[in-house]
DNA sequence: GCCAATCTACGATTTTTTTCGTAATCTACG
DNA sequence: CGTAGATTACGAAAAAAATCGTAGATTGGC
């Protein structure tokens, strides 16, 4: 089912190496894996060919300059986390970026800066009026 | 992985069964399957089984009265909603709420209103001030 | 140039999720 | 009652995701 996917979203323990190429900007398997090796446990071929996936399916871009290939993400992560958003909003939240928006302040409560930022992003879709 | 899973993620197809029942209160598998005849395309048997899985999980309580069991969701939506949100935002946002509620009000812009409802709850969390 | 250390490639296995066929059970109605 | 129609139970298979072992390649230092 769902042969037709555009957005080929990213399993978990591919968000979960994605994380650490969007922190990171680019990295190698050694270096993902031993920022993983704190969060999860799973050994170095693992993620190895995790990655390879990842390549193959064209999530992640590399580079075969050195002894030990560079990784790092096709799409940038504001991309990915809007798809990612949108799908939870869908499957979850019948749609509503509302009921989506309200669950996830309530879920982690923001900072003042933060209440602030999101003001003005309120602001200027009001500005906007689309 | 992951033995002591407290929370026990639905799975994708767990989520738009939840998603009816979240929407019908309860419901039968006859009825769910119906409601999900038009988005998914999966057999009837299919969707009891899932059902019956959930059940087992402790996803969904049953009622065995009639002759087809009356499936309702054991947890409240709110509840499951927060526990996804608080998911995805840790595994692709890095646990920042701004950056997720921001992502989704791009990822789909609200009505007037809702941004209003937005606005209000800004204001009650600054209030609280916690 | 050679070797140890490190890396990639590849195949295979395990685990999880999704799917469905078949048989047994139930119920309402005639 | 008896049975057609619908439902549940159960097992198993297919598909997807995650894991890892082993073999072969590469490289930097000696």
């Amino acid at each position: 089912m769902d042969e037709s996917n555009v957005t080929l979203r990213p399993t978990n323990s591919e968000l979960s190496i994605l994380q650490v190429l969007w922190r990171m900007g680019s990295a190698t398997v050694r270096e993902v894996f031993d920022k993983l090796a704190g969060k999860r446990e799973t050994g170095y071929t693992t993620v190895l060919k995790t990655m390879q996936i990842m390549h193959e399916k064209g999530l992640l871009d590399r580079e075969e300059s050195g002894k030990a290939h560079i990784y790092r993400p096709t799409k940038a992560a504001d991309n990915s986390r809007h798809d990612l958003v949108g799908e939870l909003m869908d499957k979850a939240f019948g749609g509503s970026a509302q009921q989506l928006v309200m669950s996830a302040l309530n879920s982690k409560p923001a900072t003042a800066e933060e209440i602030a930022a999101i003001r003005q992003l309120l602001d200027e879709m009001e500005g906007r009026n689309d």
